[in-house]
DNA sequence: TTATATACGGAACGTCGTTCCGTTTAGCAA
DNA sequence: TTGCTAAACGGAACGACGTTCCGTATATAA
């Protein structure tokens, strides 16, 4: 997705306990931003990827590129799992099953929305990377769905993702609580099923 | 405007020097939370006001406790400007020199936008001390200004405050440059004087 | 003037970001 | 396997900062 990491073209260029290193702080990075914010001490991240400061600070020598590096790679992890999903699932479930996915991500980014609204013009991209990813995973999803008839026609991906991103990222709502309730009728109402028709044919 | 403040009420219940210290602290820190913003170190503003760190602690406990401090600080002393304005010049000049002097007001803040939306409940209060003192303050500059003809009728303060607000807190923009130019453009179209006409009746 | 509550100042402590360099080691060649 | 070298590591060290604490100074009342 980014350019080489340096693994397939040619010989080794990045020393092999260096990218161990690199994923083991991004894992890291990801659980402590979760827990605490992004602004986390950077001993405390390096300490739970069992490494020095020192390497962290080589590898993301500002807080931004590390909060940017963390929000990317969780970005390609939920939309590849949208692939993954549409394989080994019909569609209608396969949508549902990835929209709880997507849900759990956005509730993960609580911390981060302060980052992006802070003006740091370092976070800028990241709208963008997030809809760009996103929505074309969302929309194959979605049009096979519909194809099957599993649910209804007409909605727009950006705007689901948005109506989710919404009722996720409520202030002091616990991702098992509420939350995924308010999103499981969400799904439900996607839905267009024997017996149900759309609200307005009522 | 607050309770008392200890000095007019009974004996002399605040030591002299306690009140000149927490005086000269919140002067320190306008200056400084304008030159560096709200979140300057506690050294430098007890510096800035010829006190020890101790002093600014034992009267601040909090950063938000001296922030709110300072903001309604000047709040006040820009209201109280209105009347005295208001007492030494003729309604349309004195509504003119206030809006200049709010302008200054407003360009001095930009380090505590962050702040205000930062989401920190202790500064939920302040839009509203805003709005309660300014909105009154212009509103009798304007309705003088109006029953002498200087001005149109038909403005509204609080909208005429927003927009003010708006031009002077354009990021990037100096005090002394296009901003006061703009602000100059809104006064003059205020004005209701010989020759001019609504641009509607054009 | 003296007593005392009040307030002051700044040293001290712990945390954090960031740098720097002596040490370790992965990858390669012989 | 062994040695070589460049790459990478790790954590001590430094400075800035928030915050606390208590010995000292002083404003005030009697």
């Amino acid at each position: 997705m980014d350019g080489d990491h340096g693994q397939e073209a040619g010989g080794p260029r990045v020393r092999a306990d260096a990218r161990r290193n690199e994923d083991a702080l991004l894992e890291a990075a990801k659980a402590i931003f979760a827990a605490s914010g992004v602004d986390a001490p950077a001993r405390e991240i390096a300490a739970r990827a069992g490494v020095g400061v020192g390497t962290l600070y080589r590898r993301f020598p500002s807080r931004a590129d590390l909060v940017i590096a963390v929000f990317k790679r969780e970005v390609d992890a939920c939309t590849a799992e949208a692939v993954v999903l549409a394989s080994g699932h019909p569609p209608g479930e396969a949508l549902a099953l990835w929209l709880r996915r997507f849900t759990r991500f956005i509730a993960a980014k609580r911390g981060l929305a302060q980052a992006l609204h802070s003006g740091d013009p370092a976070f800028q991209a990241l709208p963008d990377y997030f809809r760009q990813n996103f929505e074309p995973a969302l929309a194959g999803l979605l049009d096979a769905a519909v194809d099957v008839g599993a649910v209804r026609s007409g909605i727009e991906p950006y705007e689901l993702l948005r109506a989710i991103g919404n009722l996720a990222a409520i202030k002091g709502a616990e991702p098992e609580g509420e939350t995924s309730v308010m999103v499981e009728l969400l799904i439900d109402g996607l839905r267009l099923s024997a017996g149900k028709v759309p609200p307005a044919a009522g």
